[in-house]
DNA sequence: CGTATTCGATTACACCTGTAGCCGTTACGA
DNA sequence: TCGTAACGGCTACAGGTGTAATCGAATACG
């Protein structure tokens, strides 16, 4: 059985989603913790860290452990659930679902480099096999 | 620290996007054309999609032309270019602005189907030249 | 033991977004 | 000509988001 994913509606906001990351990069963490990760990057404060971490509890992306008289905090969803799930919606809503339209874009706009290039076709190579 | 005004460059919404198809499509309309349009496919009323469009043109993305008593609509913005910065946002906020892995995520999630994965190679093929 | 510090929790608040109602003007049909 | 339907413009309002201050309990330090 997968994993529960996120509700509809609980989506996660971009600044929501930059705590993630830091989670994602290494859990669990404490509010100080991710602070430390993102707050220079973003010119957050604390307290901004802090409400984004309740709120992503209360969405049920980000659970918690007692560390001490602390908490700790570690993701719940997968974050290439996330990735997924995001990249899907702008294929879906953009393309028509269709990703060969979104690569063209990106291809048309020297948004890929060579080695976006080479990874690909390495990708498609596999994917023949 | 005083609020900026609106200007061209302000973010599109998911509705107001919605309504930018629908002038993408076919320009210029009336609000009622446009609502001819999504309306339907979005649940929404007349006076949600005139709300839509006027924020478009506060917003710059939109333009008005009199015809008669009424205004025709018509985008002021190419799709290509919301189209391609939305991708560009979310490959850099995704994947480090890459479009590698958000291709192999496509992959991995089965997102691409074969007359994709043609189209794609095709696309390569032509870009090797 | 009492006080300063440290957290999480609660509260705040303005702006954006989705969704829509009401109002004043006006063109058109009766 | 007069009422009325149609339109654009202004108003509304709840819920989400960005951003943060404050409160109260627990703790560590002196």
């Amino acid at each position: 059985m997968a994993k529960r994913k996120q509700a509809v509606g609980d989506r996660i906001s971009e600044a929501e989603h930059a705590v993630m990351e830091a989670l994602w990069d290494a859990s669990p963490l404490s509010a100080a913790d991710v602070c430390d990760r993102v707050c220079a990057a973003n010119d957050w404060s604390i307290p901004t860290v802090k409400t984004l971490l309740s709120r992503l509890v209360s969405k049920g992306a980000v659970g918690t452990e007692p560390e001490g008289r602390k908490f700790l905090y570690h993701p719940l969803i997968e974050r290439s659930d996330y990735v997924g799930g995001e990249s899907r919606r702008l294929v879906d809503r953009l393309f028509g679902g269709r990703a060969a339209p979104l690569f063209a874009h990106l291809a048309e706009n020297e948004a890929l480099s060579d080695d976006d290039l080479a990874e690909i076709e390495a990708l498609l190579r596999e994917m023949r096999k």
